[in-house]
DNA sequence: CCAACACTCCAATGATTATTGGAATATATC
DNA sequence: GATATATTCCAATAATCATTGGAGTGTTGG
């Protein structure tokens, strides 16, 4: 039995390592977290990564092979989904064991926190009771195809382009709260930005929907 | 901002890549496993990954940059340690996902299940309950000093080569639990095969410590 | 001080992997 | 049917990684 069993061990270990090998790749851990904000097609994912549209169909079928996303053809398009909840979760944990342990990402990320935003004060429950009050008005600044696909309760979409258009419809009187797709989306820090130049009070949330819900919170999808 | 922004992330998916990076190999993982254990000199990581000295030294090394295990000098043995629980609760959330999506991964563990050990039927809490009570015996098969650097509560540890001398000292009466390192382990397995030949009833919880730990289960640690 | 030991460092190798251009497929549109 | 679009497949090259041998470092014990 020890004997076969090194063959066994070997096995296992490898076909967990394959997990480990598709999350190797920073562009393939971008577009997990991409997918984590709902389905999407190539190109879409291909010029949010910044990368070329073979390079992104390359890294997907990679991604596809270790089994954490799939594919759904509508037309001419290719729609890749996470293939399980599992998956936002996995992203969540990778990242948040980066961060813990990795000085160099504390560094990245704190250089960035001093630019905008000062992050929220209060915990998610307070600001999920503080919305639901009315008194704090919470921004969704992502896609409104993303928004749709699942965001926070009491969220309003505003997506960064909409931004600019519609900066009267917000109120003066009580705080503004953007959140984007996660701790390393700067779209709610620029969002943030405009907003206080422009004589508001908001705060960055640096939550995602992915954050959000592995902590066990909900979200709506409506 | 929307153009230093993308060297920003890359920086950002790039340090949580080096994570990835580190734990997409068999053999390094395997590492992390046994470390998960407790603190190991080199050799015994070597000979218990069976991989050479200079190899275990090589993957150690990548780890060690990753900031996932860190090492202490003692008189002329190196003694690696995880850097945190949290990589245990990693480790244990990879080998989870994996189990989760990979078919050939569950077939593989299937394979093995079918040889010997029925698993246990009951909840942890269960386990853990009827073990107070004294209605199941719970055997720690690991070597000594794995039980000693933390083990399940009320354990026994009978490491598998004492198994042999010591099975008078077993009751006949009730239930024996064996528990080795974890699901990809199987040295628990290899104790049930001999408890039931010899007319014990036996089975294997297929829990490490790292699995009871993460499941936010008490571990001992005297 | 010398020998044995545990481990690491360096260099060289073959084996993978990332990335890109060009061709192929499949669908929608004209 | 012909053309444009979205995507994948294949092949090739450069870059990176795993693995091993040989040399070097630090420590114990004679």
């Amino acid at each position: 039995m020890s004997h076969s069993g090194r063959q066994v061990k070997d096995v296992l270990y490898a076909q967990v390592a394959r997990i480990g090998k598709a999350v190797s790749s920073p562009k393939r851990l971008e577009l997990i977290e991409l997918l984590c904000q709902g389905e999407k097609p190539v190109e879409r994912l291909a010029t949010e990564a910044a990368i070329s549209l073979k390079l992104a169909s390359a890294h997907l079928k990679e991604l596809r092979q270790a089994h954490l996303v799939e594919a759904r053809k509508e037309g001419k398009y290719v729609y890749y989904r996470l293939t399980s909840e599992a998956v936002a979760d996995f992203w969540v944990g990778i990242r948040t064991l980066a961060e813990d342990r990795l000085l160099e990402l504390r560094a990245a990320m704190a250089r960035l926190a001093e630019h905008v935003h000062e992050l929220m004060p209060m915990s998610r429950e307070d600001l999920l009771s503080q919305a639901e009050r009315g008194e704090v008005m919470v921004l969704d600044v992502r896609p409104e195809a993303e928004f749709q696909a699942g965001h926070l309760p009491y969220a309003l979409s505003m997506p960064l382009e909409e931004l600019h258009k519609r900066l009267a419809d917000l109120p003066h009187d009580k705080p503004v709260v953007a959140y984007c797709r996660g701790p390393f989306c700067l779209m709610a820090a620029e969002a943030v930005e405009l907003l206080r130049k422009e004589g508001y009070s908001a705060l960055r949330l640096e939550d995602g929907v992915a954050e959000w819900r592995a902590y066990g919170l909900p979200v709506e999808t409506v």
